[in-house]
RNA sequence: GGGCAAUUAGCUCAGUUGGUUCAGAGCACCUCGUUUACACCGAGGGGGUCGGGGGUUCGAAUCCCUCAUUGCCCACCA
């Protein structure tokens, strides 16, 4: 009735569905504590990867097991809008319908947005549900939810009435593929290959030329200046001259500014402020022209003069030519330098100067560096990331929070004129209406002439709120849920979004709340492939972690994920690792089988071996259950697991089971069985986390449960204090097996072939484990003795020697050499020790405990050294 | 250019304040095995001068210096 081989495909399915059936991941406030993690929202039109799954493979083990160890577990799912993201795509998907986004309003684009996600999103959080992820599923949040959007409104209004937030005319990174301008953070710099064009412009009134370097010729039609040292000997004589712009025939000013780098290049520098965040500080103080050459596009405008409507590296290649060709580009050398590109698009991003709105940080950091670094409220694993932390936080600028999408939350600014400063925040279009009237006192202002700023604000803006919102503490902070679940325990992520989104829920925890968002936060690695590359679309070297579920069970592919994942650490995934895990999978469906097999009997009596069995085990779990807790304090997740995975594979499997297992066909005694149920459920309990599918299913196997019972639910094992004497002795058994095993297996001997075991005591070792050792060893008995069993086979265990006699003469050569070897290597080891011993400085200046160590080695190994040698006389 | 991390068995990694069981684990590998849970298995076994060099110490994988390699983060030299 029970299956030979576990089915993980039905079973998980069954349980899954069973669980949320019951309600058991669902959370409400009560009177337990609580335990609480928030989900980093993916992309709501985004497909699971690697990286979801060791992600969400953490926070699930992390979530189960408090909710086993007696809180009050909630894991608040959700997706994220993703502003920038989402609108690519649907701009994408219409341009391949032939709809342009500039053909359609706002409205009509908002539209297709929505189908959009309404098609295409929660398809991750299913997934999830695959992968066991215990979630309470009823609390399924999205970032454009009308109650976080209603958040993020009042946070706007908030920090702009706090003169946090403000509107400014300055230099930002533009994306010319999105037409959108974006943070410091979403751009990333790739090296690239490019040249080093030296152009020469003419002075002035003057035959004479000064020569620049520049990586982008294109730019010269926005040069307002040309700019020397003002120490510079070889420019002196051109001080307060002019220039002559090649092409465009202008004339510039030659100023000074120390900015330049006498060793660069040519020493001299052209300025272009519209297109260079150096330039343009350098433009400000000197008061120059600001021509800007570009259109949204990159394609150049009118003042690009016969390059109009071209794309910047056409014209790049184009000008080139034309400078050439008028004698004007002197040399071009090729040149390796880091260009900007947007994060999303992979755009190389154009330094643009434009109205936006930014927030401030200086002040906002504050309490979040000392959190983290001070008071260490909140905790990184690892702990190196503070470092990063800290660098960033101490070096930030202002986030400049506007978008020019549409998908996402639009800023609620509304202008009631054409002026710059026309405008008032406020959280909607009637309050805004309200404060206009106010400042205009124009009591005739309407809905109707208030026009709401177009732009979108940045995603985070949102997602920063995220560990609040979902509680509704931005609005409503004295609620219940807020209270409870509040700050939330561990967040788990990767360390590509400490910026973007971990330290800005720091920072938005203490602005609003006034408290920390979590108190721990794990940061997974990168999921790479076997040759370190990462995983990805275009390297086709990610598998589909569907597929791999269907293949391994979500059980396994969960093991092999978390068995080499140390925090921080990438993660180099191997298909292997998932087949080690199903191999666990099996191996524990085996053991129960074995187990469920027994006939139990009421009346035979316990064996020895049996209760010497039950008590070791119970030591050893207890030692386990220790072992676990102390890494996951650490969080060592990994090292846990594999804590369990020998428990349960070698001491269960190996060692405990075969201890009691009784004799072919024989009944078990019920006493032992009871023990053996009990362990078996006790080590459900640990593994339960980790593998939650096959846990429950054997769980439920072991006897019929009530529908108010489940795995899921269960109570954890208390840690409780176990000798550790019993695991001593226990060893020393287990080396005794083995010994046996050895010699069994050099002389064939089957396991089947009962021996005798003769064994010389020197070490006056217990003799507790001897039922185990007859039992394991297979021997007919176990007999003390004071000497040397003649024509046996002998081995040593510490100083105690152990006899087999045989029944074919015993090749006295061959024993005698093992013996001569483990003497030369004792004696080898008693020089070191004694050496150590013999050195006055060493005796004098350990401590007793160690000195005391060496004296009992050199004792252990003076008493193994007689024994061989009486050995060797024997022979 | 600055900072951080890593370098230990074929591979992936532990090794917490320098000293017991400090040279370990898992996987892989080798040998044997169709014993009545499991070959997705069992039993047994081999394998590392702890990246190089120097130093501190009675004692260093562990602390210090230095070099090398790799990875990550930050940084507007045209």
């Amino acid at each position: 009735m029970i299956p030979n081989k576990y089915n993980h495909e039905q079973v998980e399915d069954k349980w899954y569905a069973y669980w949320t059936e019951h309600g058991y991941f669902h959370s409400t406030p009560n009177e337990k504590e609580p335990y609480t993690i928030v989900i980093p929202p993916p992309n709501v039109t985004g497909v699971l990867h690697m990286g979801h799954m060791l992600n969400n493979t953490i926070q699930d083990v992390l979530i189960r097991r408090a909710r086993l160890r007696g809180y009050n577990a909630c894991w608040v799912p959700g997706t994220d809008h993703a502003s920038i993201a989402t609108e690519a795509k649907v701009v994408a998907k219409l341009k391949s319908e032939g709809i342009q986004k500039d053909d359609l309003t706002r409205e009509e684009f908002l539209k297709h947005a929505w189908d959009w996600t309404d098609t295409h999103g929660g398809i991750i959080l299913e997934q999830l549900k695959k992968l066991g992820a215990s979630c309470d599923w009823e609390r399924t949040a999205f970032t454009m939810d009308p109650s976080l959007s209603e958040a993020v409104n009042k946070v706007f209004v908030d920090l702009y009435s706090k003169g946090l937030i403000y509107r400014g005319y300055r230099m930002v990174n533009w994306d010319p593929e999105a037409k959108t301008t974006l943070s410091d953070e979403e751009v990333t710099f790739e090296e690239k290959q490019g040249n080093l064009y030296y152009i020469k412009y003419a002075i002035e009134g003057a035959d004479e030329f000064l020569t620049v370097a520049t990586t982008r010729p294109e730019t010269l039609l926005g040069d307002t200046a040309i700019c020397i040292h003002p120490n510079d000997p070889r420019f002196a004589h051109l001080k307060g001259k002019k220039a002559i712009v090649p092409i465009a025939n202008r004339s510039i000013p030659i100023i000074e500014d120390s900015y330049v780098d006498l060793e660069f290049g040519t020493g001299c520098l052209k300025i272009t402020p519209a297109h260079d965040p150096n330039d343009k500080v350098i433009g400000e103080k000197h008061n120059l022209e600001v021509i800007d050459i570009l259109n949204d596009d990159a394609s150049l405008n009118s003042s690009g003069l016969h390059y109009e409507g071209k794309d910047r590296f056409v014209v790049r290649k184009e000008i080139a030519k034309e400078l050439e060709t008028l004698g004007a580009l002197t040399k071009t050398v090729s040149h390796l330098h880091k260009v900007g590109v947007s994060e999303r698009t992979k755009a190389v991003i154009e330094p643009k100067i434009s109205v936006q709105w930014f927030l401030k940080m200086e002040e906002i950091v504050k309490p979040a560096l000392k959190a983290v670094l001070e008071d260490e409220d909140i905790k990184f694993y690892p702990k190196h990331y503070n470092n990063t932390y800290r660098h960033w936080l101490e070096n930030i600028r202002d986030w400049n929070i506007s978008r020019q999408l549409w998908w996402g939350h639009q800023i609620p600014a509304y202008f009631y004129g054409e002026g710059l400063e026309d405008y008032v925040v406020a959280e909607s279009k009637e309050e805004a209406l309200v404060k206009a009237k106010e400042i205009t006192k124009n009591n005739a202002l309407g809905l109707a002439d208030l026009t709401q700023d177009p732009d979108a604000l940045d995603t985070w803006f949102s997602s920063w709120l995220w560990p609040i919102s979902l509680f509704d503490g931005i609005k409503n902070p004295d609620n219940e849920e807020f209270q409870y679940y509040y700050p939330t325990n561990d967040l788990v992520t990767g360390p590509d979004i400490l910026f973007f989104w971990v330290a800005r829920m720091i920072f938005a925890g203490f602005e609003f709340p006034g408290e920390k968002p979590f108190s721990n936060v794990y940061f997974t690695g990168l999921v790479r492939d076997g040759q370190r590359r990462k995983m990805s679309k275009s390297l086709g070297n990610s598998p589909d972690p569907i597929e791999l579920m269907q293949k391994y069970g979500a059980d396994g592919v969960r093991t092999g994920l978390l068995l080499s994942a140390a925090a921080g650490n990438d993660l180099l995934f191997d298909e292997e690792l998932c087949a080690q895990g199903r191999n666990f999978s099996s191996k524990i469906w085996n053991a129960f089988r074995l187990v469920k097999g027994w006939e139990v009997s009421k009346t035979i009596e316990q064996p020895k071996a049996s209760l010497k069995a039950v008590n070791w085990y119970q030591a050893k779990f207890q030692k386990v259950v220790a072992e676990v807790e102390q890494s996951f304090e650490n969080y060592r997740i990994s090292e846990a697991l594999m804590t369990l995975y020998k428990l349960i594979w070698d001491d269960f499997s190996s060692w405990f089971l075969e201890m009691v297992k009784p004799a072919y066909q024989q009944p078990i005694d019920s006493v032992t069985y009871r023990a053996v149920i009990a362990a078996l459920e006790e080590n459900l309990k640990l593994l339960h986390p980790f593998m939650p599918f096959l846990t429950e299913e054997i769980w439920q196997l072991i006897e019929t449960r009530t529908t108010s019972e489940a795995l899921v639910i269960a109570e954890y094992p208390k840690q409780i204090p176990f000798d550790s004497q019993l695991l001593k002795d226990f060893d020393f058994a287990a080396e005794v097996i083995s010994g046996i095993r050895k010699a069994r297996k050099e002389k064939n001997i089957a396991f089947k072939d009962a021996i005798e075991l003769f064994v010389w005591n020197h070490e006056q070792s217990a003799t507790d484990f001897d039922d185990v050792i007859q039992k394991l060893g297979n021997t007919t008995s176990i007999t003390q003795v004071k000497e040397s069993v003649e024509g046996a086979l002998s081995f040593r265990v510490k100083s105690n020697e152990y006899f087999i006699p045989l029944l074919e003469a015993i090749d006295v050569e061959e024993e005698t050499a093992k013996i001569q070897e483990e003497l030369t290597y004792t004696e080898g080891f008693i020089k070191s020790v004694q050496k150590k011993l013999s050195n006055e400085r060493f005796v004098n200046n350990a401590p007793e405990q160690v000195i005391a160590n060496e004296r009992k080695k050199e004792a252990d190994a003076l008493a193994k050294i007689a024994t061989l040698k009486a050995s060797l006389d024997a022979l």
